[in-house]
Parts: C-alpha cells; sequence; structure tokens
DNA sequence: TTGTGTTTTATTGCCTCC
DNA sequence: GGAGGCAATAAAACACAA
C-alpha cells in the first residue's frame, strides 16, 4: 500500500495538495477494505510519532481511518505553546509537531480552531461585562430618576407654602390699605374690606365684628400701593378671593409690582411645572 | 441502548500580505 | 502566486438523560 506511505509524507500533508486524513481516510477505504467500528475502537487514539506512523509493523493496524482525538498529553502541550503565542511561526509549528508526532498541518489546524474558541469565549466575557456594566447603569439611573421625582414634588409642596403666605400677608396690607379717603366710593372699599376681614378672623377664630376704625388704621402709612399710583386699588382684595377659588392658578402674584418693588424674580421658574 | 446535544478535529473557500 | 489566517461548515467523538 505505497500510497498511504505517500500520503502521510509531510510535504504532500500540504492545503490544496492531497489531504492527509479525511481524504486519506476515503483513499483507504477506497483502495482496500473498509474497516469496522469495533476494530477502530481498538485502535490508539492517533500515532505517538511520525516514526511509529511510518512503522511497517504498525501500519495496518494504524491506519488512521476516522478523525482522532487527541491525547491529553498532546492537548497539554498544545495548550502551554498557546498560552505562550496564540499564533504560531513555521518554525514553532515543525518543533511542536515533532515533539507531539503530530502532523505539522495539525498544529496548525489546533492553534486555528483553539483561537477561534478563544475568540467566541472572548465575546462571551465581553458580553457578560458588558451586560453588568449595562445593568449597574440602569439600577443606578432608576434612583435618580425617584430622587429626582421626591424632589420635584418637594419644590411644589414648599411653593404652594410660599404661595399660600404671600396671599395671607397680601389680604392683611389690603385690609389696612385705604386708597379713597373721604370719597364716595370709600363706603363700597369698605365694603370688600370688611369681607376680608371677616374671612381672615374667622380662620384665625377671632371676632368678625368690624372695627369702624379700620380705615382710619389704614391710614398709617403702612401699605405697599401708594394712593397715587393705585387710586382704585379694590381689585386686589377681590382677587385674592377669586384665587382662593380657582385652585388652577397659575401661582404667581396678583401684584406683580409687589415683586418688582422688592427687586425679586419670580420666585420660582418654569421648568418646575413643566 | 439510543437519541440528542456538545465538543473536537478537519475541510473549504475567501481574503490579505509579501 | 504562494502562504497563512479566518469564518463557516462537516463529521466523528463524546457526554448524558431517558
Amino acid at each position: 500500500m505505497e500510497s498511504g506511505r505517500l500520503f502521510f509524507d509531510p510535504s504532500a500533508c500540504h492545503r490544496g495538495s492531497m489531504l492527509f486524513l479525511g481524504n486519506c481516510d476515503n483513499i483507504f477505504r477506497g483502495g482496500t477494505t473498509m474497516m469496522s467500528m469495533e476494530e477502530t475502537s481498538k485502535r490508539p487514539p492517533f500515532f505517538s510519532s511520525p516514526d511509529e506512523l511510518l512503522d511497517d509493523d504498525n501500519y495496518d493496524e494504524q491506519l488512521p481511518e476516522k478523525k482522532r482525538r487527541l491525547t491529553p498529553e498532546q492537548v497539554h502541550l498544545l495548550e502551554k505553546s498557546f498560552e505562550a503565542e496564540n499564533k504560531l511561526e513555521p518554525d514553532r509549528k515543525t518543533q511542536l509537531a515533532k515533539k507531539l508526532g503530530l502532523q505539522p498541518r495539525q498544529v496548525a489546524v489546533w492553534f486555528q480552531n483553539r483561537r477561534a474558541r478563544w475568540k467566541t469565549k472572548q465575546i462571551e466575557r465581553d458580553y457578560d461585562f458588558l451586560k453588568s456594566s449595562y445593568d449597574s447603569l440602569l439600577s443606578n439611573c432608576d434612583s435618580l430618576v425617584k430622587e429626582n421625582e421626591k424632589l420635584k414634588s418637594e419644590v411644589v409642596s414648599l411653593t404652594e407654602k410660599i404661595q399660600a403666605e404671600d396671599r395671607v400677608g397680601a389680604a392683611i396690607s389690603a385690609q389696612k390699605f385705604d386708597p379713597f379717603p373721604g370719597d364716595i366710593t370709600h363706603v363700597s372699599a369698605l365694603r370688600v374690606n370688611v369681607k376680608a376681614e371677616d374671612r381672615l378672623s374667622s380662620r384665625s377664630g377671632e371676632s368678625a365684628v368690624v372695627d369702624e376704625d379700620g380705615p382710619q388704621v389704614m391710614d398709617s402709612g403702612d401699605s405697599y400701593f401708594p394712593s397715587d399710583n393705585y387710586p382704585y386699588c379694590v381689585a386686589p382684595v377681590d382677587m385674592v378671593q377669586s384665587e382662593e377659588d380657582n385652585k388652577s392658578g397659575d401661582g404667581r402674584n396678583y401684584f406683580p409690582d409687589h415683586d418688582q418693588h422688592h427687586g425679586e424674580e419670580e420666585p420660582f421658574s418654569w421648568w418646575m411645572w413643566s
């Protein structure tokens, strides 16, 4: 069976030339007898050396019919070599092949497959790393969103408190202020003031009885509204009431000049309501 | 024992580099 | 154009549950 010997010549085990195991197997099958699986299982996993392979005594019994797994020792050495360097220079390939009793082509194929396995594992590792990073970021984001919601609702409740205090302050100021001393319209203005005070008094549990000296007290001059600029300043008191009725107000002060008067900016920003 | 899924070994075709 | 690498794939070997 000379063809078998030629087949295992390393120079013939070249890419593009006769393929040394798969096609070799076919050659052997076609040229000689087909071996049974039982016979195959009796054989060692692979030749331990090229010399052994070409040994006439072993030849008939060790025809490489099918794929053989490498021995644990061979795999161990290949793994060690791969750890040192995952690429295979021609010299190293030849040396390894000699040492392991394999064809250089087998060593090359093993390294190629090993690189493919390493790449697959690397992709898995990268995926795991990215996934854990993503999960961590996601949980951080969730807690930040909750924190943001909490702070927003805090801002809303504090803003409402401030508005309520502003309204009370404005109502008290309006009650103390009499823009029409001696005027005929003073009567109606006074009636509105009575309404406002009545409401405030009933809130605080005080007496709702109107002091007829009220207007005189308001003349003390402790007012936000100089009478020259606000000759008919009865509206704010009514607006206080409408503001209370209208819970959907925009939260702004009804006395635009009031804020300007104190040189303050708007107490809260538009973004709070967006 | 057998069916099935996984791993390992090997091939093929294409691509790049020198 | 040859050598070598890689992706895709085939097929044998192996592991394991039913």
